[in-house]
DNA sequence: AATGAATGAGAATTCATTCAT
DNA sequence: TATGAATGAATTCTCATTCAT
C-alpha cells in the first residue's frame, strides 16, 4: 500500500460537486449515492447528525426519499456504514498499492499529519457524523476500531517491505504506533474543529503536532 | 480560588451515590433533581444521548415525566444546562477559595492532569453526553466555551496571586496556556474513554499525559 | 365455567356505546381501549382490514395517534392480539362459572348455536378482522387455535362434572366434538356473512345449523 | 357445459408445473403470465396476501416489475381479476361441453366433492388470496358471486337437457341446490386448510362432506 | 407537588406506480 | 419489449411536551 492510499484512507476523499439532470426521473446510481453522502454530510456541518431526518436530506438533494431507502434501507445509520465501508474498500484496494521511496520517516509523517488535517477539514460533516453515529450504534464503533486496526497492519507491513527504515521496526510495534499517532491526531484535531480551537491559525496547530508526533515517537520508543 | 475548586472544575464533581429510601418517593426537591441526573447520564453510558427519552429517563428513574419536566422544563437540553450551570456556580463559590501552597507548577500539573482523568473516568455519561449536546446545541457549545474562558480567568488571577511562580507568567498568557492544556488533555481522554484507547492501561495514559504537559509548556513557551 | 360464559366466548361480548367527554385531555383508559376496538372494527366493516390504518382509526375515534400506540405498541396487530387475549382472559375467568341446568343438550345446543350467530352477525367487524390478522400473522393463528382448545377442554370438563348427560361422553371425545362443532358453525356463519348468503333470512340458516349440528352429532357418535 | 367444465370451475384449474428454461427470460407472454400467477399464489401461500407486493413478487420471478405492470396495469388487484375471470373463460368454453352419463345425482356429487376438496388443497394460495381479494374489493366480491350464479345457470340448464335425473328438478330450484352446495363445501375446506383442521385426515373430510351434501340435500328438499 | 394519560408534530419506512433507458 | 431506478403519498411509529387528576 501506497503512501497516496495512506492519505485517502485518512481523508476517506474529498467530495465532488454533483450536478444532476432536470429530468424527473434522472438515473445514475453513483452520482445519486454521492449526492445523498455530499448532502448528507454537509447538512451534518450545519446542523448537527441528530438533527438530520432522512425526509431533510431528501428534500435538500432534490431526490426522492424512496432513492434514499433503495440505496439505504436503513436510512442514516446506512449512509454512515457504507460510507465508511467503501472508503475501507478502497484503502484496501491492492492495485493503489505503490512503492514509497520517501526514506526519511520524519518528512513522511509530515506529510501524513498535514493531508490528515487537510483533508479532516474538508470533511469534518463526515467526522463529525462518525463520531455521532458510533455513540449511537456500538456496531458501526467496532467496525470503526477493526478497520483502523486492519488498515494500519496492512500498511506497515507494505512499509516494511518497501522501506529499510522501516524494517528496523518490529511490525508489531510499527502498527501500535500507527494507531497510537492515528488516534491522537484524530482525538485532537477533532476537537480543534468541533470543540473549541487549540491554536488561533491551523498552521500552528499543524507545526504543533508535527513537534507532538516527534515527542510522541521519541516518548513510545523509550517506553 | 482554591486548588479544589480547579479540580472540582475540571472534573465537573463527581457524582454522589444515592441510595434510594424504600419510600415510594423521594422527600426532596434536591433529591430528584440528583436521581434525574444520575438516572440520565448513567443511561447515556449505556446507551448515547440521543436515544435516551425524557420518558424513558423517567421510567428508569421511577419517577413522573411530569417531575422531570418540572425541573428541567426544556427536558434532556435543560438537564445538560442547568447540571453545566451548576458546577460553573459551584466553582466561583468563594468559599470553596482555598490558599494554594504548591510551589511547584510541574508537581501542581501532574495532580491537575490526574485528578482531570479520574473525574472524566467516573463522569464518563457526562461528558459523552456534552460532547452530544454540544453538536446539536450551538448555544450550549458557546457556554461551554465561556464557561472555560472565565473559569480559567479567575483560576489564574488566583494563583497568580497566591504563588510567584504564576506571578512570573503573564496573566493573558497563563490563560491561553490553561484553556490550551485543558483542551489538549481532555481531546485526548475522550478520545481515549469514548473511541479508542491510547493506551492500554490509564495508568500509562496518565503518564504520557504528563509527559506531553511537559512537552507543551516547552514547547508553548518557545512559539 | 357457565352457559352463560360458554356464550360470552362464543360472542366475545357486544360493543358497548362509549360517550367520551369533551376536554382536550379527557382521561379514561378504560373507555379509550374500548373506544379503540370499537372504531376498529365499525371500520374493519366499512371497508376491510388490510385499509384500515391506526391514523384513520384515531381520526374516526377523535384521539390522537399516539393514545392508540399507548395501548397498542404494535398496532393494528395489538389491537387484534389484545382484544383476542382479553376475552380469552374472561372466558377463563372462574368467578364466571355458574351451574348448567339444562339437562338437555339438544337445547343446550340449539341455544349454543342461535347465541353464536347472533353475536358473530353482531360482531362482523371483529370476525372479519380476526380472519383478516390470522393470515398476515402465523402467531395469531397459533394463539387461535390453542384459545379454542383450551377454552373447550374448561367447558368440557365443567360439563361434565356438573351434567350427568354430558359425563357419559368421554372427556377427549366432547372436546372433540365441541371444536368441530365450533369450527363447523363458525366456517359457516363466516362464509354467510363475508362471502355470500347461504339462506336469504338468518332465521333459517340458524335453524339449518340446528339441524347440521344433530346430524353432525349422529355422524360423529357413529364414526 | 360437460362434468369435466364443472369441476375445473370448482376447481379454478390446478396450476402446471412450469419448469424454467435457464435462459434469463421465458420467451413468451404466456409464460411470462403465468410465472406471475404461480409466483404470487405461492407467496401468498407462504406470507400471506397482504403481505406480498408487486416488487416481491418481481424479485422472486426474477422479472422486473415494470413487466408485472405492463401485463397486470393494477398490480395484485389486477392479478386476482384476471386470474378470476381466465378461468370463468375457460368454464364458458363451450368446446369443453361433454355429455355427462352419470346417471346418479349422489355418485355424481360424491365426485364433485372430492375434486373440488383436491383442487382447492392444490391452490390453497389461490384461494387464500381471493379471499383476502375479495374483503379489500367489493367489486371483486360482487364479480365472483356473478360467477358463481351465472356459472352454475348454465350448468344447471345443461344438466337438465342431457339426464333426466336433473330434470325432474325445477331449474330454479336446481341452481338453488348447487349454489348452496358449493357456499357450504367452500366454506368448510376454506375452514379446514386455512384456520384450523376439522378432521385430522382429509379423506375423513371429504367422507363427512359427502354425507353432509347428502343431508344437505335432503334438508333442503323438504323445506 | 406529583402523576402519567394524552397529544400531535415529525421522523422513519413502505410500496404501488411511473418512466428513462 | 423488458428493465429497474425513481417517485412520493401513505403508513407506521417516536417522543418532547401538555395538562387533567
Amino acid at each position: 500500500m501506497s503512501f497516496c492510499s495512506l492519505i485517502n484512507f485518512m481523508s476517506n476523499c474529498s467530495f465532488k460537486v454533483i450536478v444532476m439532470s432536470n429530468k424527473k426521473f434522472s438515473r445514475n446510481k453513483e452520482e445519486k449515492i454521492e449526492l445523498i453522502y455530499e448532502t448528507f454530510f454537509n447538512l451534518v456541518l450545519k446542523k448537527g447528525y441528530h438533527k438530520i431526518s432522512t425526509n431533510h436530506i431528501a428534500k435538500t438533494a432534490k431526490i426522492s426519499i424512496g432513492t434514499i431507502y433503495k440505496y439505504f434501507p436503513k436510512g442514516k445509520e446506512d449512509i454512515m456504514r457504507k460510507y465508511f465501508e467503501t472508503s475501507m474498500e478502497e484503502i484496501l484496494n491492492i492495485n493503489d498499492l505503490i512503492v514509497i521511496n520517501d526514506d526519511n520517516i520524519r518528512s513522511f509523517l509530515n506529510r501524513f499529519i498535514m493531508d490528515l488535517y487537510k483533508n479532516h477539514e474538508k470533511k469534518v460533516g463526515y467526522n463529525l457524523a462518525l463520531r455521532s453515529a458510533i455513540q449511537a450504534d456500538k456496531q458501526l464503533l467496532e467496525a470503526h476500531k477493526n478497520k483502523i486496526e486492519l488498515t494500519f497492519k496492512e500498511i506497515a507491513q507494505h512499509l516494511r517491505k518497501k522501506n529499510n527504515n522501516f524494517r528496523q521496526i518490529p511490525e508489531e510495534k510499527l502498527i501500535e504506533i500507527f494507531i497510537f499517532l492515528y488516534n491522537l491526531i484524530n482525538a485532537i484535531i477533532y476537537h480543534h474543529l468541533a470543540i473549541m480551537k487549540l491554536f488561533e491559525s491551523s498552521d500552528r496547530l499543524v507545526v504543533y503536532l508535527s513537534n507532538l508526533v516527534a515527542f510522541s515517537l521519541d516518548y513510545l520508543s523509550k517506553s
